[in-house]
DNA sequence: CAGGGGAACTAGACACTGTCAAGCCGGAGT
DNA sequence: ACTCCGGCTTGACAGTGTCTAGTTCCCCTG
């Protein structure tokens, strides 16, 4: 009941999601972390059993994040090569405002998500929006259509991904809004070629 | 001319890429470089500035790899959808033989390439392949392929960056068979039906 | 109203890391 | 013969994650 029960792992979580934003996955030490909520170096323990259960806690949130943004983008348009369009498309724009959050959302070596059920759970949750739209575009069920959804998700992922690592600065300028478009362009070039044209741009 | 003149730096190489490879990034340290190479933990640093230019060594290492890869793919089947799909299957294959290698090649927070011009010039002979066998696939120049490219790329590095991340154990098996396999379907699945149709497979 | 118990938290220590600073040492150049 | 210098070693420092041992304080029971 009392709001303050919770107040320093609320204050660990806060400052750890800080670190994260401000300096990547490197910056974010539990004695840093400790130090800005304020507590010894060693309360953090008391509530998370090492770092990497801090870390997944992060994930969790980072893929709840992630669904709302493919929800949101799926329920805004209509089933199809649209729709796919617009879930790659908020699959790309999450990583892009979320940089350090998405990178560790992918890092079995900082996170096993194996090991903290919950976390997976919203996990599997977010890959079933792009999964369910591939199917409904394909005509398929969720299993047969296994490897367009593969191919659908490994292009978004690695489009995210060497944006993120600055492979794509040399082909694109370092702005958002030239990001944006390659993104929009290279995810319309592929659903439209694979699932019929549609009007949109 | 003496061929013990570069012992130690060799030796340093060698002792990297072991730990490296038995147990990624994280198991690389300074220290332990210097122990297996059986030398002071200082004596590193008189051959790299930093740890920074000992990942950067290896990665100019991968990269020529990836690159010899995906040119040996390219050479062995003829120019169009055919050439790409076994430089996508060419490019994943590398990913899986040397996933850590693969990882760091890909990560910014370890090793900038902007830093180390000489590495940096053979991971774009490494990306020219590719780009140039879409762009005789498409009939366009180098530069007016870019979306193709792009969308080439990104889904052979998300499905490489996926597999190895862990992400499709759930759908696949752990098997190295079950992978080829699912890399063979989804890359052969994605440029038989941008690039035409060809009868391999 | 004691008093016991346990949870939340602190403090100290350990082994480990990357890197700076100083010293040793042997061979090359003048 | 003497100096210089690059390759290497040793020592130190601040930083890390985490184990262990206290300390403090609140709640629950008798």
């Amino acid at each position: 009941m009392t709001p303050l029960r919770d107040d320093v792992r609320s204050r660990i979580l806060a400052a750890s999601l800080e670190l994260l934003n401000e300096g990547g996955v490197g910056a974010l030490s539990m004695r840093e972390v400790a130090r800005r909520a304020g507590v010894s170096h060693q309360a953090p323990y008391h509530h998370f059993a090492d770092r990497e259960a801090i870390l997944a806690e992060l994930v969790k949130d980072g893929f709840s994040q992630l669904h709302a943004y493919e929800a949101r983008a799926s329920e805004q348009s209509p089933p199809g090569a649209e729709r796919i369009t617009a879930i790659g498309i908020a699959y790309v724009s999450f990583a892009l405002d979320q940089p350090a959050l998405f990178q560790l959302m992918f890092r079995r070596e900082l996170v096993e998500l194996q090991k903290f059920p919950q976390t997976e759970e919203i996990a599997d949750e977010a890959f079933n929006v792009p999964h369910a739209a591939v199917a409904e575009a394909c005509g398929k069920s969720m299993d047969a259509c296994m490897p367009e959804m593969l191919a659908c998700w490994s292009m978004v992922h690695g489009l995210a991904t060497l944006i993120l690592e600055g492979k794509l600065d040399h082909q694109l300028g370092p702005g958002r809004e030239a990001r944006d478009a390659c993104v929009r362009e290279v995810m319309s070039l592929y659903s439209r070629q694979r699932y019929g044209e549609h009007s949109k741009t």
